[in-house]
DNA sequence: GTGGTCTAGACCACG
DNA sequence: GTGGTCTAGACCACA
């Protein structure tokens, strides 16, 4: 059986960075057990042969990774994630989502939406068990 | 009784263009009931003066409100809002916000936040009424 | 039998100023006939009311209108159409409107509309009789 | 073979907004199919120097066309002409073009000249092929 | 007084 | 290299 890699996937014409998609993709990839320490990413020429995007923008998004210790560059081997990867990411994703929970909310009340609303938004979100980072 | 103008404020430093910051108070100012159809808006001058902005920055904000069919302008005459904006405004900020606070529920799950922790995380940020939009 | 003005009216939020939509009413009514020499225009203050615009804006139509030699402006008097004001309407309006015949002519070329298609558009427009500067 | 740029130029002393010159031209040029959905516009530089501009002058008229869904524009990347332009484009030039000669005629019979009149003035101005954004 | 347009040139973000 | 944003300040058109 070969090898089963996590597949990205990328919003070339949103709003966001290519290369800041790439790192938030990485980092809850990790989040969520789905990289594990050890486990090498996609090579630079394979990812940006996948997503159709500049080899540049891999590159840059792996040396921020790197810069925030998530993962190793090594030469001949690849990009692997690193040991204290798991525990970052989570608490950076924690932090990360919970102040974006917060704004939301914020901006919620201030368009006029009640606060029964806001509460009835977020349950059916919880339920409907979206996840924006969910990769197949 | 002067006239009391809507005032207000941007943070020229941050991460968000200056002019859509302007565009965003705006918005919210008439979703708000703050500035009804017909209210005219500071003038160009006026507001790059009291923002210590560019009268440039300023402009292509009231340009853009204008190709939303916020505002009407008019050469010698200022800038007014519109009839149907407070429509168009509550619209947008209404599915905007709701749009955010379900994608950052959805973030806030994936990164392994209970659903007792969001429901709590959202209880207080309605509690403590903070308003990203509102200006003294 | 009261006296009964020509009557104008002008597209305020067009594209095109006010104060030369009222010169070329006035210059298209003289051409028409609608105004004869020696008839008087409408006052400042009553035009400005009428069509709820700044004074202003009727002067500098009424001033313009003066340097063409089309009225005179007498103080006490009012401003009446001139003598030669026929004359130079009729020739004014004709090679205006057979530039722009053929400017837009030119541009239905370019748009890829077909010769014939174009000689049908103006067949259908002469036989309408519509006239854009008619007034009631 | 060298690539072979479509070449615009403009009026910079006219009435018309530079601008908005660049807007037109680029519109007919997507009508015309000279520009093609997936071509890449000159580049605001490029642009700019060809036509002895400034550059904000092309970058306010790029922005316009992306608001009009004519174009994409990517930072790094460039402008390029949208997968649903040229059917905008050849649509809105010939309504509006076909409107100005409806408005042209009117405006011609309004001054007088017959109908006759007219019909020859378009016949020579389909004859003389011009075509005033026609660039060599 | 109002807004509209343009220039010259800076710095930043992105690929 | 690309485009995005902003500044400083000019001149014009309009009411």
């Amino acid at each position: 059986m070969a090898k089963e890699d996590v597949q990205f996937c990328v919003n070339i014409d949103g709003p966001i960075a290519v290369y800041v998609q790439i790192e938030n993709l990485v980092q809850f990839a990790i989040a969520a057990g789905k990289l594990n320490p050890g486990d090498t990413l996609p090579s630079v020429r394979e990812m940006s042969e996948t997503l159709k995007i500049n080899p540049n923008t891999v590159t840059k998004a792996y040396r921020d990774l790197e810069l925030m210790k998530l993962v190793h560059t090594r030469r001949g081997v690849g990009v692997t994630v690193s040991a204290e990867a798991p525990k970052l990411c989570r608490e950076n994703a924690r932090a990360m989502a919970k102040e974006h929970l917060i704004d939301a909310t914020a901006e919620c009340i201030a368009s006029g939406l009640s606060a029964a609303d806001v509460r009835k938004i977020v349950g059916q979100a919880i339920d409907s068990g979206a996840n924006p980072y969910q990769v197949p």
